[in-house]
RNA sequence: GGCCCCAUCGUCUAGCCCGGCCUAGGACACCAGGUUUUCAUCCUGGCGACAGGGGUUCAAAUCCCCUUGGGGUCACCA
């Protein structure tokens, strides 16, 4: 076990990156990274049919936008090239034949129509659905013949009888009965090899010493392991992650939300909260400190301190996460990753916001407590693009508004009184102010104003200062607002 | 259904491996109160769990067994 530590991430390009294949990505990165190892990438695009390069390229992009550098890979190469696993066929093939050679896999000739009929034939027996084995014992010499006269065949792993053990970081020691496993395809007729025989050639090939992935392939391992054995060679050590489930507590699918780490940066999830919050699906620091950097993760990392138990992805924990870092934030910071999120949502350019930077970041700096992603940022902050007329009334302003019924008098009123104070511009503090004597002369309460004119300037129920917002929009807009909400108020 | 995995507050979890310090700790959510022109932030408090049953032991959330519940997997996908 003195054999050098190298950890691997071998996504399908068959999709986006999915949300747990990141975690998995993360945790293989932090041992190796910890402990001193390699983490090699490697692209398992054997399936022509769904692989696609955008999704490569979208699945490295988002790879490297988390900060999960990889030493060896199939952009930067290394000593183990290459790293698409199409290209390493040949090696697949040799092993292939060498296996077929000594009899550990033997030629199977079933077609599919008889191992459908069969599937058919077992389920209505009630039996334990398996290949029969009824190529298993075919003459080699009368399987050669009928391979070279042109019949297809796939090649199938002979499981001799048995117990077939390994260790699992997660789990502790496992073992699986042989009679569990059947004799499964490792190549295909059209002489493609299958997942499970590719993996362990190339993790053969990359000497790949320790294999953390989802628990979903717990039940391969012992097909993966017979591999080692009959290649002769020492399986690495396992560890099977927690699996991430949706809220209907099943393996998260698209059912019950976002699936793929590129959702969550569409909506703006700061980086180091997605980072920070996939570390606490199954593993914890301390059972207390909830927030944490990548680089506090790497030091205290160990895969034996991972979870069992698979975990619900708790959306509103990692909003709140998100947020706690969204407000970590300096001003000028998180309205430079603000930016983008306006724009994409069509309320302004760049170029119109950098035209008034000291604007925009005194609006940063006040809706900043109220947001949890940058993309909400655009939600609060629609309102100071949007043309007058078509300022987006919420149903819980407009409520807050209809309550007083004296509100059209009094915006009126307001109005009225406002025009004047506001001819050079809006002093913030001064109309405030004033604002709060007015109505004390009058005798309301401070909501029969502010709730009706919070929903005319903005159309939110909450949000900051209405005299800041006012200095914002500037007087001509605010004054515009009155008069057209006195109608939409009505 | 077979095989396999799992089981602490609604959720994420600490504690479990090496039984006593656990009248089970933290966080999210929720509820109440405080601050505030509103919303939010912030502060204070509250609600809330060892799935059930047997053992072992002076002592069990911690060890063992069974039951129950949940999940994964049963492809010429990965």
């Amino acid at each position: 076990m003195t054999r050098p530590l190298r950890l691997r991430f071998a996504p399908s390009p068959t999709g986006k990156l999915h949300i747990g294949g990141a975690r998995t990505a993360l945790f293989n990165w932090a041992y190796a990274r910890r402990y001193g190892g390699r983490f090699v990438l490697r692209i398992e695009d054997t399936d022509p049919e769904r692989s696609t390069k955008e999704h490569e390229r979208a699945i490295l992009e988002g790879l490297a936008w988390l900060g999960l550098d990889w030493d060896e890979g199939p952009d930067v190469g290394g000593p183990h090239a290459p790293y698409h696993q199409m290209q390493r066929i040949g090696r697949h093939k040799e092993y292939a034949a060498d296996l077929l050679a000594r009899g550990i896999a033997y030629r199977c000739f079933c077609t599919r129509e008889r191992l459908e009929e069969l599937a058919r034939a077992q389920e209505a027996a009630r039996e334990k659905s398996a290949y029969d084995g009824r190529c298993r014992d075919l003459a080699a010499e009368e399987a050669a013949r009928r391979a070279t006269a042109g019949e297809s065949f796939t090649l199938r792993f002979r499981v001799q009888p048995g117990t077939t053990r390994f260790a699992d970081r997660v789990r502790g020691d496992m073992s699986f009965d042989n009679k569990e496993v059947e004799d499964w395809v490792m190549v295909r007729s059209d002489g493609n090899p299958t997942y499970n025989f590719v993996v362990v050639c190339d993790d053969v090939d990359m000497q790949i010493s320790h294999v953390f992935r989802g628990e979903e392939h717990l039940v391969n391992t012992p097909k993966q392991v017979l591999l080692y054995q009959a290649f002769g060679q020492e399986p690495p050590v396992f560890g099977h992650l927690p699996l991430m489930l949706g809220t209907d507590k099943k393996k998260l699918s698209k059912r019950t939300g976002d699936t793929a780490l590129q959702d969550y940066r569409d909506r703006g999830f700061p980086r180091r909260a997605i980072l920070n919050f996939l570390c606490l699906q199954g593993w914890a620091l301390d059972g207390q400190t909830e927030i944490f950097g990548v680089e506090e993760f790497v030091q205290h990392f160990d895969i034996a301190d991972v979870g069992k138990a698979g975990s619900i992805f708790d959306i509103e924990k990692f909003l709140w996460l998100s947020g706690e870092y969204i407000r970590r934030e300096a001003p000028e910071e998180l309205a430079e990753n603000c930016l983008p999120f306006l724009v994409a949502r069509g309320l302004t350019s760049e170029a119109g916001l950098r035209a008034r930077w000291s604007w925009f970041l005194e609006v940063v700096g006040a809706e900043r407590e109220r947001i949890r992603t940058y993309g909400e940022l655009a939600d609060r902050a629609a309102y100071l693009f949007a043309p007058d007329a078509a300022v987006a009334y919420h149903d819980d302003a407009l409520a807050a508004a209809r309550k007083h019924a004296q509100r059209l008098e009094t915006l009126r009123d307001y109005l009225e009184w406002l025009r004047p104070r506001v001819a050079g511009g809006v002093d913030s503090a001064a109309v405030r102010d004033a604002t709060k004597a007015w109505v004390a002369d009058r005798g309301l309460k401070m909501p029969a104003l502010f709730q009706p004119l919070r929903c005319a300037l903005t159309g939110l129920a909450g949000g900051p200062d209405l005299f800041d917002a006012m200095r914002w929009l500037g007087a001509p807009v605010v004054l515009r607002r009155l008069e057209i909400a006195l109608e939409r108020l009505a």
